[in-house]
DNA sequence: CACATTACGGACCAATTAGTCCATAATTTT
DNA sequence: AAAATTATGGACTAATTGGTCCGTAATGTG
């Protein structure tokens, strides 16, 4: 074999990802994806296959970036209701400063495509699953180090928890109000006794 | 004057609204929206301008028949914790049953438009704030009726409520699993005291 | 050197897009 | 009856859509 790939699949798949994030699925042309990916449509179709399988890819891409921030923050040895707070507080802090409004991926492609496309819509629910994993192991924790109430069942606290920073995420993209978010934030955390 | 308008502006605009609440605004083509209102495209024109201008009357479409349904329920004599209540469940119930995922309109349109559509954007956050003040004189109500605790900020539970049901919505739309929906909703309730 | 392999540019395609324009038909008011 | 108003069908555009195909240049490996 020779002339091995000079561009990198996964670093297109991320900027791929990126302009999907802010356009949306249907919004987002072919030219769009070439410029971003920065290479040739006979590229892209070799590679790739078709628009859609590009973005089934970039939900996946997503999930794995989504996994090792998770696992990263997992690892820190603050007390886990800490981790869990500041969670959404980074949320609000993006939702907040100017052109943080793109809100969470899967979040946003849930309700472009979810109805319409099961293929997405299954690859959306494990990362929402991921989500909720996240949480549940951080509730646990946290409950064990007596930080969170343990008179919640821990599965519906993270439940609870992800659906709580999806809201959040939503209400931010058409009114980004810090007080409002904050105000939410701190009645959802509230929850945690 | 003569020839009075054979077609009713609300039905058609109630219509478009459908459609644009299914399939998103991007994905909607001109030909969906003149297939659901019922009329010409040269009718559509005249009357409506573009795609977008219906767009934007759908939103506020939206918003009218949501005051109405919002004024009905305070109407009722019952406790507002029960009619908050209430709403919770019967978003759960919508979206557990059979093509019952299509959400919140305002929230499918934020995620969608509200970062490149000012506009829209405006209309939508007005929108919320009607559910924002919608679920604040409930709440006012029932902590007035002591049923809801008086301990936390009315405005801040409305605006968790408002932001809760949105977010419930939206992971219903991956996988409108009951029991996780139920979950959600009796621990976000649980804030009520 | 020869043979794969890979990437790219560009031609090409059929379908669809939103939107304009006009002549015509229908209906009501004057 | 005449004028004004309104709805419609259909022709028409210019641009864009996602996607295919092929010749060619570059870069390896045997």
């Amino acid at each position: 074999m020779a002339r091995p790939r000079e561009f990198d699949t996964t670093e297109a798949l991320s900027q791929a990802m990126q302009v999907f994030w802010t356009k949306g699925y249907e919004a987002t042309s072919l030219c769009d994806l070439l410029d971003a990916m920065g290479l040739s449509k006979s590229s892209f179709y070799d590679t790739f296959g078709c628009k859609h399988e590009v973005f089934l890819a970039t939900i996946e891409h997503y999930k794995k970036t989504m996994t090792a921030q998770f696992s990263g923050v997992a690892g820190l040895d603050s007390p886990a209701r800490k981790l869990i707070e500041s969670m959404f507080d980074r949320a609000v802090n993006r939702m907040a400063e100017a052109g943080g409004q793109r809100g969470c991926y899967l979040n946003n492609c849930a309700v472009e495509v979810a109805l319409h496309d099961p293929k997405a819509a299954k690859l959306i629910d494990g990362g929402i699953s991921l989500m909720e994993d996240a949480f549940f192991s951080l509730v646990l924790r946290g409950q064990s180090e007596g930080d969170i109430a343990t008179d919640k069942d821990a599965r519906a606290l993270a439940r609870f928890l992800t659906s709580s920073l999806n809201g959040l995420l939503v209400i931010g993209k058409a009114n980004p109000d810090r007080e409002t978010l904050t105000d939410i934030c701190k009645t959802t955390l509230s929850v945690l006794g």
